[in-house]
DNA sequence: ATATTACCGGAGTGGCACTCCGCTAAAAAC
DNA sequence: GTTTTTAGCGGAGTGCCACTCCGGTAATAT
């Protein structure tokens, strides 16, 4: 099902339909983006996008999946690395980037981290692993208040990175980061 | 035009629309309530909703007006009142209430915020100025830091409530806006 | 060269926000 | 009380949405 399709002409539409989506994603935003729209873009028929995607969230996913995975990649990174004094900083700022790249994400985020057997909700349940062991690491380096957790952590990065793209310029991401961040440092 | 209308049914089928908004708001949400389905449980004719209410956001307006003017009003009290030590976090448990009444209204109320000459903008403004008085006695008290703005502090407040409504349950409202309020404390 | 079938295009469905218009009944004029 | 005026009504219609279904074709297997 979501393995490769057999068929060349099936492989190269599916990578059309993806093109078309991130195109359009950039363009005018993932929420705004229709279905029938990507498929236009991509040259196909209708049918032909539902087919190798069975809804929008599947679509969704795949174009921000690979980007999703890069956060739980920076996390490690960021994790064996020698481990700078704002680390944490550093990596929410990449979650607030990675969610304001196209409009309409964070709505997505949060919904899928609801139910997990969502094509992007798995791949949030990996992302929120890995901001555990940063979580822990600047638990440990007494950055971070003892009861925080990296759930509630995300949550808090999400819902800035939603006002950023809820409301109008200018840009008031890094200053409500920064008071989030005064909150969760220990007392 | 948004004076109450001249002749009697058209008096009576708007109180209707009203009334019926708000039993559909409450059973399915504020952003699942379709314009259809309110004129059909309010007896009239979809025309009829259109006719009284430019568009839907007139409808939430209406049915939510009067609880937006109870938080300025709420705030005054607080400003003349007596001056409890958790005033301002009183106002905004209350103001995380009032938008996780009607599941959709988050998203409503921060694109209100941004143009201010919609029906709930105007509203959305009055509220924000009440804040600002807010604001200023708590930094006067010395409960919040120097440079916090009540626009600020709206922002981050209603984004807890998205998180709020976005999110399945256990609630963390109360626990985000805890840490919220430690990151507003003078340093 | 033929048979198989994976895959395609696009018409169709129900619901959405929103518009338009012919008709009715409420109010005004007499 | 009857007639005239017109505010306001119901509902059909429009173009969009996410999503479904199927007859036909072309890519592959034989």
């Amino acid at each position: 099902m979501s393995g490769e399709p057999k068929r060349s002409d099936a492989r190269r539409n599916r990578a059309r339909l993806v093109e078309a989506a991130e195109a359009l994603f950039d363009e005018v935003g993932a929420d705004a983006a229709s279905m029938n729209d990507i498929a236009r873009r991509a040259g196909v028929g209708p049918g032909t996008l539902w087919r190798h995607f069975p809804d929008k969230g599947a679509v969704t996913a795949e174009v921000v999946g690979q980007s999703l995975d890069g956060l739980a990649t920076l996390a490690a990174e960021l994790l064996e690395g020698p481990g700078t004094r704002d680390f944490l900083r550093q990596w929410a700022s990449a979650l607030i980037r990675h969610i304001t790249r196209y409009r309409g994400l964070a709505a997505s985020y949060a919904q899928a981290a609801g139910n997990a057997d969502s094509p992007l909700g798995a791949r949030c349940h990996a992302v929120e692993e890995a901001a555990a062991g940063l979580v822990r690491r600047a638990r440990e380096a007494g950055q971070v208040r003892a009861d925080l957790t990296a759930s509630e952590l995300i949550r808090l990065v999400t819902a800035v990175a939603w006002v950023e793209e809820t409301t109008p310029p200018p840009d008031t991401a890094g200053r409500l980061l920064d008071l989030v961040f005064e909150g969760v440092r220990p007392r």
